[in-house]
DNA sequence: TTCCTTATGTTGTACTCTACAACCATCTAG
DNA sequence: CTAGATGGTTGTAGAGTACAACATAAGGAA
């Protein structure tokens, strides 16, 4: 790349850079959905999210899931009535406040959770066995970094 | 497992790592579709990624899509059906073989692919605005290099 | 040539994920 | 006790996707 910095910050190099990570991130984001189905056709991404978080949380009402993950409480409303018909978790009435539902992972719920984690877990170690240790724990912090300034996107809203 | 065994090659640090990447990958892709659906409402990611696609590739057959992006040709028919309707996109009939439709980006279809293209550069520039240019470019670096890996996968079943 | 097979797309159908709006139940302030 | 806020569910709708059935067109084989 030979344009160097036209006017200050915003140099050639950093568009290039910037242009690759917009485009693999996309790329993955389409790809990912279809990948996870395929992987445990039992629990979609959302769901493994959800159950991740209760199990990480000890449980929680439906309206902080909302909240954390931008969705709709209608939504979180049908995913957790799905996941409770699955037998994956229960939804236990509040003895101190009786309009919240706080939902609970059931025993299966946390035994499926270990499995598709652990399935999960395999297919990433697999695709990233040739990586040094730290070239891991580099990206891994980029991603975080990532993801924090994205974070913050939707919150100030 | 909590507690690993730290034997030959799997040590827990790269076992941190790649739970993190996991983990923050994932994160991304459950956002990305609303992101991107709320940044320009006119444009879903894939029809996004499509559009980008064919205007790389100067036009191509849906067959192509198809193939590329791992979605039965039926999606594909439809996401064409519905860019072409939008005026984005059109399908002429190869001449050579009369099954095949390629389709091509109308002018509309360049604008608009610009348009929302410098929408999505402008977003992530922002997001991106305090990284240095070394960190950007490892980090793009690091995404080609797992995308990479992760494509290998699509075609190796 | 005629027939069988393959390749390209489209259409019918169905399911998931999601949002928005209307609604009910419950809590809390005044 | 009433008003408004909060938590959740349900009705409705639309996008995205897959799978199966089909129509059409090519390409060979007999």
């Amino acid at each position: 790349m030979t344009e160097r910095d036209r006017s200050g910050s915003g140099g050639g190099a950093r568009d290039d850079s910037i242009e690759i990570i917009q485009r693999e991130m996309t790329a993955f984001a389409r790809r990912a959905r279809a990948t996870a189905a395929r992987m445990h056709p039992e629990l979609s991404l959302v769901s493994f999210t959800l159950l991740g978080h209760l199990e990480y949380q000890g449980g929680c009402r439906a309206t902080d899931l909302a909240a954390h993950y931008t969705l709709d409480k209608s939504t979180i409303s049908r995913q957790a009535g799905a996941l409770e018909k699955a037998g994956l978790v229960e939804r236990r009435l509040d003895p101190a406040d009786h309009r919240v539902h706080v939902l609970h992972l059931t025993e299966r719920g946390h035994e499926v959770l270990a499995q598709v984690g652990a399935a999960r877990r395999v297919a990433f170690q697999e695709r990233l066995a040739e990586w040094s240790g730290p070239d891991l724990a580099q990206f891994a912090g980029y991603l975080l970094r990532y993801n924090a300034a994205a974070e913050r996107e939707v919150e100030a809203e």
